[in-house]
RNA sequence: GUCCUCGUAGUUCAGUAGGAUAGAACGUCGGAUUCCUAAUCCGAAGGUCGCAGGUUCGAAUCCUGCCGAGGACACCA
């Protein structure tokens, strides 16, 4: 399959390579600014103009004098020398015909291992909206890119072996002094079942990581009891399999619920074997250097115009930092998992972080390609990060709930309550509530803050998720009614093709060339931005058209079929998103 | 202090090969339902693209300075 936008410029390129001699970057066929005049366009007669010092117009008159006469697209030339594409309207069907019958690849990605490194909660602390981001943009990117032909590896990296961990220790003991994990003399087996649940970790964590601010001493015994946690102290490790075990079941649920899914749970302590002798190497090939007692590594370079501290491999007590698990998290997904690429959907802040990091993996001889997507903060209508109303922090979990309960009681109030089921009737609330938290923060830049007004969002009009799945639950139940034969797929022509109609095959065609382009930025803003378009296409095409009652058959099979498939490359669009389409609402 | 990101309609955001009339959603105002789901559709009003210079035939976009917001900066993660 050959996006329109491609198959132009393949033809553009040939004649500029041939009677112009400049490299193939100067073809570039976008989408039109001016759809009035014109479906596709080139700039690059203004762009060729201002490098050979030539008048614009009179080389975009030479271009289009060497354009193929075999190829039916209508071409004009208007403005300083903008060169216009108009595709005819068997142009559009037959696009769209083959796009339908084969499958998408993009060549960068295609068979590639890519490990994602998304998600990355804590265990034992509750799941509040700053993991939202990561795990809704990160699973996004996940399934977009094995759409398009990738091996993927999804990676929850866990943080379960920091200092958090010492803390819920030293708090447990201090609640159950007579517990056998604090008894270093305890013979045989701890007991198999937590003694803990989640909440009461949940509610432990906050009481004690405050004391430690105000108490020092209190601070200590708690990064001594992590350092005997890590040098493997039994009872403590006992008691640590217990907090990874409850929090992982739950982490499960609320992911589950989701729609976000890992392939490897893995969490820090995994590489905790692996520490040292990673330090070793570094010091061994003379990368790392001791300074002040710790060992680093200098990742300065001349050209830089920031300060670029170095990385901290092992602390001078002996222990080591996030660095050091970071990478060799790195060397096994490299060895092990023979990862082509690593993207790391991470917080914004982290930025410089990972910059040193893949400046210490290079300088020992680790080449990988590496991609950084960090996102902003999710904000609240104060510009400030998103609290509940108390101030506290949301917990995500609570977010979902109250998304869900304005979607169920929208239902039974706007008399859209298809007699439904309880069950039913809660599980399309939730698809609606959930529909409209992702595409709330997937429709922005993932490198920008955002704001998320809650109040705005319950509405679940406009620019929205419910919006997107309203269209295509109207287009399911049209062709229910419709009785459609659903085997044959492809669109004969008809005599005459309505506005509305060519406007959504534009829409259609352009699947191809919007998936390429969001690969290429990691940015799924710009394939809601479509998806968005195309519904709202439809639902021009839905009112000015009537579909069923249309008298001319051949035009009405057309029609049909222009229907099926606007669903399915709307499925393929919000099945990317993470949004599922219920079957009524 | 140094560096990074950002400043576009009343509000939230799109908008990088420098290019045609700066787009969308919400909100406001007006209209559409004997007809496939009105969570829909159509129309209107609304902009010195933070400010000031510069480069260019042409700048929201590139350069410089200033103002404003957020963030990062060696033993936390």
């Amino acid at each position: 399959m050959q996006p329109v936008n491609i198959h132009l410029a393949n033809i553009l390129q040939k004649i500029l390579s041939t009677h112009f001699e400049v490299d193939h970057s100067f073809a570039q066929i976008q989408k039109s600014d001016r759809p009035d005049l014109a479906d596709y366009q080139t700039n690059c007669a203004l762009v060729l103009a201002k490098q050979l010092k030539t008048n614009p117009r009179a080389l975009a008159e030479q271009l289009i004098a060497h354009w193929p006469k075999d190829d039916p697209t209508h071409i004009t030339i208007a403005g300083p020398g903008f060169i216009n594409f108009k595709l005819t309207d068997q142009q559009l069907v037959s696009t769209l015909n083959q796009q339908v019958s084969s499958t998408f690849t993009n060549q960068e990605v295609a068979n590639q291992t890519i490990v994602f490194d998304y998600g990355g909660p804590n265990v034992a602390k509750p799941m509040h909206v700053g993991h939202l981001r990561s795990s809704i943009i990160g699973e996004c990117l996940k399934r977009l890119y094995q759409f398009a032909g990738a091996k993927v590896i999804a990676d929850i990296h866990l943080g379960d072996w920091g200092t958090q961990m010492g803390m819920l220790i030293v708090g447990l003991h201090q609640q159950h002094p007579d517990w056998p994990y604090f008894n270093q003399n305890h013979i045989g087996p701890y007991p198999q079942q937590s003694p803990i649940t989640l909440a009461d970790l949940e509610t432990l964590y906050p009481k004690i990581s405050a004391a430690c601010k105000e108490d020092s001493d209190l601070a200590e015994k708690c990064r001594i009891a992590t350092q005997e946690l890590q040098q493997g102290r039994p009872g403590y490790l006992a008691l640590w399999q217990h907090f990874i075990d409850v929090s992982i079941s739950a982490m499960k649920k609320e992911f589950n619920r989701l729609g976000v899914s890992f392939d490897c749970w893995f969490g820090e302590s995994r590489y905790q074997e692996k520490l040292q002798p990673l330090v070793d190497l570094f010091r061994g090939k003379k990368v790392a250097e001791i300074c002040d007692g710790a060992t680093i590594v200098e990742v300065e370079e001349p050209s830089d115009n920031k300060p670029m501290p170095p990385v901290i491999l092992q602390k001078k007590d002996g222990g080591f930092l996030y660095a050091t698990t970071d990478l060799a998290t790195i060397d096994e997904r490299i060895q092990d998992f023979k990862a082509d690429q690593i993207i790391y959907v991470v917080d914004n802040r982290q930025a410089l972080h990972f910059e040193q990091i893949f400046r210490a993996a290079e300088k020992i001889g680790w080449h990988v390609p590496w991609t950084f997507v960090g996102f902003g903060t999710m904000n609240g209508p104060d510009g400030k990060p998103f609290k509940t109303r108390a101030g506290g922090v949301m917990k995500l979990k609570d977010l979902i709930d109250t998304l869900t309960a304005t979607a169920k009681e929208r239902l039974l109030n706007a008399e859209r309550d298809h007699n439904f089921s309880d069950q039913e009737r809660q599980q399309t609330a939730e698809q609606i509530g959930l529909a409209a938290l992702k595409f709330a923060d997937l429709q922005h830049d993932p490198k920008q803050n955002y704001q998320f007004d809650i109040d705005k969002f319950m509405r679940f009009e406009g620019k929205t998720g419910p919006y997107l799945q309203y269209a295509a639950v109207r287009i399911k139940s049209l062709l229910a009614k419709a009785d459609l034969n659903t085997e044959k797929t492809s669109l004969q022509l008809p005599s005459s093709v309505p506005n509305a109609a060519r406007d959504l095959l534009l829409h259609l065609i352009r699947l191809p060339e919007v998936l390429n382009e969001t690969l290429k930025h990691n940015s799924p803003n710009i394939l809601c931005e479509a998806a968005f378009q195309l519904a709202q296409a439809f639902s021009r095409f839905y009112n000015e058209a009537p579909v069923l009652t249309e008298t001319d058959s051949a035009l009405k099979e057309f029609k049909l079929r222009l229907c099926q498939q606007t669903y399915k490359t709307l499925k393929v669009y919000l099945d990317i998103i993470g949004i599922d389409i219920p079957a009524r609402m």
